[in-house]
DNA sequence: TGGATAATTCGACATGTTTCGAAATATAGA
DNA sequence: TCTATATTTCGAAACATGTCGAATTATCCA
């Protein structure tokens, strides 16, 4: 974290701004699911639009707009394939996320302690 | 990726929210930059309100309302100190961020060189 | 070619967000 | 207690977002 660089602050805020809606979040871990080594987001692992708005309840239309939301901030891909459109995560938007979080990971844990120690002493604002 | 619990979306969501405007993002930031093992977010280390505003061009009213907003979020705590307010970031928050994102991690680049081979040789939507 | 299925675009509406300035509150120090 | 400084709350204005249904476009198959 320390050493992350402050001016890609847009860019990556844009990043936050797509998965920060819960119906768009829940699309994109459906697609992150089957994008990782091994599975490697092969075309039949891919959702299409319909599947990925089962279980939302949201008409077409927004699963359609939600989807252009996540394309365009890069964090997922769409190709046509005959009557469906299938979508897959990003896998270089994933590892960018993944490495502005990286530096936080580990001993963070000794820190909440240290923090929560410090707040029963000093009295935390509410 | 492949596990993380779906039911978390609600509450993920809310956290990219309050990471989704660029100045949240910025003040987000400078305050996770002390907030590591060793540094420790010491008292000392803890920026006040006054002080993340510097550089951003915002009204004092402005960014105590993202504060405000990235506190309900949990990314941040805050602590009267006299007549100034302490910030500093929640180091179980950045925790709980790094792992969601910690399963793309890794072999991502080999999943996206395959991505690319097939996009060239499939044509991407545009 | 024409109908069926899948997805997108468009227009509209309700709701939420960002921002400010003014007023209110909290604290330190003379 | 009075004043200066720091921060928050409030109200308002401009703008963005999430959602839908209707109309449109794309593709397959008979």
């Amino acid at each position: 974290m320390s050493n992350y660089p402050i001016n890609d602050a847009e860019e990556l805020a844009a990043l936050f701004k797509a998965l920060s809606n819960p119906h768009r979040l829940k699309i994109f871990i459906g697609l992150a699911r089957c994008c990782r080594p091994g599975q490697a987001c092969a075309p039949s692992m891919r959702a299409c639009v319909g599947e990925l708005g089962d279980g939302l309840g949201l008409a077409p239309s927004t699963i359609s707009h939600h989807l252009k939301e996540l394309r365009h901030a890069g964090l997922i891909h769409m190709k046509r394939a005959g009557q469906h459109v299938e979508c897959w995560a990003d896998p270089e938007a994933l590892a960018r996320l993944s490495e502005f979080f990286h530096f936080a990971g580990g001993d963070a844990s000794e820190l909440a302690a240290f923090a929560e120690a410090h707040d029963k002493t000093m009295g935390e604002q509410r």
